[in-house]
DNA sequence: CTTGGAATGTCAACAAAGCTGACGTATTGT
DNA sequence: ACAATACGTCAGCTTTGTTGACATTCCAAG
């Protein structure tokens, strides 16, 4: 019996065929790609990757996060986050202060120069973001959003739902 | 003149804000890592990793594909799929056959131990994908995809629709 | 039938970015 | 005083990507 053709299935329960499943799974992939290629090209002119990125763009979304906060959201080692913001710091795109209650903190800033390239990599995935909002459509938008935000681990989503109502003045 | 809060513009263009840009650059970043968490653990017990899962994927859904198909499918080169298919083939989980009207191209298939690695695999990653439809419900599912497909690079898009309708009998 | 180009494979070397483990230092809180 | 915390760093390892060079095999066109 061809799935998804169950005389009992519920008419609507066939999205939640396989096939629709797997579909969801290779856009994913495929979409994935796209999302990250502008600023990647960048990213490789100035010798920097993503995960330089990354760290950019939560910083500017957090100014002043520790490097034990960033360290969570974005879900790594401190070993492997050091490494990428010690040549951020070393270029000066970053700023790194001694906390003033706790002096062990080290509070994280973008410089000029670091917020420069954050704008010039966002402006270049909002674009793409923004093309596809436009062909896609505002009510395709919100079940997109509704979609991925159902798909993060608890923890993730915590992150992802702490910085939601935090917007950046530009 | 802020973006967003021009009196002139269209109710309808407000879901195209910095703002609504950023938020969903961030849920797409967070969900990839939920995306891919599943597989992940089940690959990292078999010293495998998301290369491989990939290879695994693309070969089970394109039975007998050539390495060449492969790797535009993939979009790496043929040194690092080589590195990893090298690995499946040794392993027993892929198979690969001279091919008969050009024999230098090589047909891949999975194995029987192959496809069983691919079911746990796909298996997780559809539980979650499952869970994260039925959450958000099939109008949501349908501007999800809509917004991913329309994010791809044209060349992407292209392997993807050629993937749509080739259901795999399972 | 020869030869050029295509498809594949392999070797070597390298880089990005993740990981573990160990250790040092400064600071804080108990 | 002492334990815990935050951070940085060294060393070493893994995965997965990259180039470049080169050999082999084979198809197809001249």
């Amino acid at each position: 019996m061809p799935e998804g053709s169950s005389p009992q299935m519920g008419q609507s329960l066939l999205f939640l065929t396989d096939e629709q499943l797997r579909k969801g799974i290779e856009a994913m992939f495929f979409a994935y790609r796209g999302f990250t290629a502008d600023p990647d090209r960048i990213l490789a002119e100035k010798s920097y990757g993503r995960a330089h990125h990354r760290a950019i763009h939560f910083i500017h979304r957090s100014p002043g996060t520790t490097v034990n906060n960033l360290l969570s959201i974005l879900g790594v080692t401190k070993q492997s986050l050091n490494r990428v913001l010690r040549t951020l710091i070393e270029d000066g795109l970053v700023a790194s202060t001694v906390g003033t209650r706790d002096k062990r903190e080290r509070h994280l800033h973008l410089t000029q120069e670091g917020a420069a390239l954050e704008r010039e990599l966002s402006d270049a995935q909002r674009d793409r973001m923004r093309a596809a909002y436009r062909a896609a459509g505002p009510a395709a938008v919100v079940g997109f959003r509704q979609v991925l935000e159902a798909m993060m681990d608890d923890e993730t989503r915590h992150h992802y739902e702490a910085m939601k109502e935090k917007p950046n003045e530009r």
